[in-house]
DNA sequence: ACCTGAACACCGTTCAAGT
DNA sequence: ACCTGAACACCGTTCAAGT
């Protein structure tokens, strides 16, 4: 073990903040959710486990660093692009969050149980409502909108990633689909609909169902309102 | 601490898989996901650790049968209901999954790292399948609907239940809201846009907002399409 | 401030043995 | 088959002490 997240050796750096992240970004990388352990961490950071509770309270304050690190790894700059429409930046901006939270594969859990008040959660977030806004959507809508789009983002991956097996390449949607199909067998008696569409539900862990469900959600956000509007008696939205 | 998970006395009647997935519950509900151990579902159950291992082959597997068990709490007849719209059945039974998720705080990460694919999640999975076919989907088209709205329930209340703080009461909305804008300080000269918003950021945890969600979701089900279909090119879904 | 050794109270899982 | 005691290889966190 090298004595720094930098693999570099001779007499050891003062250690910051950023090299525990890094190294424990790593660790997540090579093995998984599980071998994101503070003792792991420290080991490879060459320094004893409570000595990381000078940088970090808990463990937990430690994941959200690392959360917020693996979205300073997103492109954000996908969401300004003036050449595209807002739809198509929208749909690339979530493909490249997809593709950056599969190459980690225990990231997205981690996502969903983050409060995601970092700083490059809350510039992915302004930009995000400034889209909203280029979309026609009034602000309490945009807001609404990009709380929609981030669940349906990170619950998307989060199911994807459940069930990787520690030996898959998490980037190969096809070979996962024909291991989820052969896994499957489903009573058509019982469930006929379900039986029929066992080709449909193998491929959930693809591109085109990704997309597919982005493009639903877009649907519903570029349309007047049918239903469902309670707004809170105080007053209605200004329409800016 | 009683011999089965029913609470009743005297001689031990011979153990059951189905008490120790109530026993599972119990200490889910009572201490939340890390109060979820082997150890103390063993001693909830009156046995050894390793007594477990006769039933689950290791602890995922019981907690996967914990995710079924939790799913069948929920009131499948709310989607064969032929008195209502399948817009309104489709609200109040996602309404129904959430309120029973949020009774069993831990649940909800629970099930995002399920397969989905015991009896219940299949139940229910065709009921919604029958239901989104009344609503004029084609079958593959249904199926892929299903997905989305699982992916948006569960991960909405993945993501509430990850904040709550041990001691709030889950049920409480309004109070979470009020403690999540408390803690909210976005600086506005760089994130105009969100603090402008704190407000409804500060409720996204709240029903209103999980409506508000679903029914966009559900407008962009219940219309023609606009773009981003990309069927695989062997051929074109079946129009039965 | 930053780090250490030692300890505390836990984990999931395996093994050999008993009935 | 069902269960046990004992052990293995871990955890996160705290405490007192050192610089």
């Amino acid at each position: 073990m090298a004595h720094s997240a930098t693999g570099r050796p001779g007499p050891r750096r003062s250690l910051a903040e950023g090299d525990i992240v890094a190294a424990a970004v790593g660790l997540l990388d090579q093995g998984g959710a599980s071998a994101l352990s503070l003792r792991a961490v420290a080991a490879a950071v060459g320094v004893a486990p409570n000595a990381l509770y000078t940088y970090f309270r808990t463990k937990t304050a430690l994941l959200h660093a690392v959360t917020d690190r693996l979205l300073g790894q997103v492109d954000h700059q996908l969401l300004a692009d003036p050449a595209r429409t807002w739809r198509d930046r929208l749909a690339l901006y979530a493909l490249d969050v997809r593709a950056t939270l599969l190459a980690h594969p225990g990231s997205a859990p981690l996502l969903l149980s983050s409060p995601l008040d970092g700083p490059h959660a809350l510039a992915a977030g302004e930009a995000l409502l400034g889209v909203l806004a280029e979309a026609g959507l009034d602000p309490e809508d945009a807001a609404r909108a990009s709380y929609l789009l981030m669940t349906y983002v990170l619950g998307t991956v989060a199911f994807d990633v459940a069930e990787l097996e520690p030996d898959a390449d998490p980037l190969d949607n096809d070979a996962r689909t024909a291991s989820r199909r052969a896994a499957l067998d489903i009573p058509a008696e019982q469930y006929p609909r379900t039986a029929s569409q066992a080709e449909v539900i193998a491929a959930y862990n693809s591109t085109e169902q990704y997309l597919w469900g982005l493009h639903r959600l877009l649907d519903g956000l570029d349309q007047p309102r049918t239903d469902g509007e309670r707004r809170s008696p105080g007053g209605r939205a200004a329409r800016t």
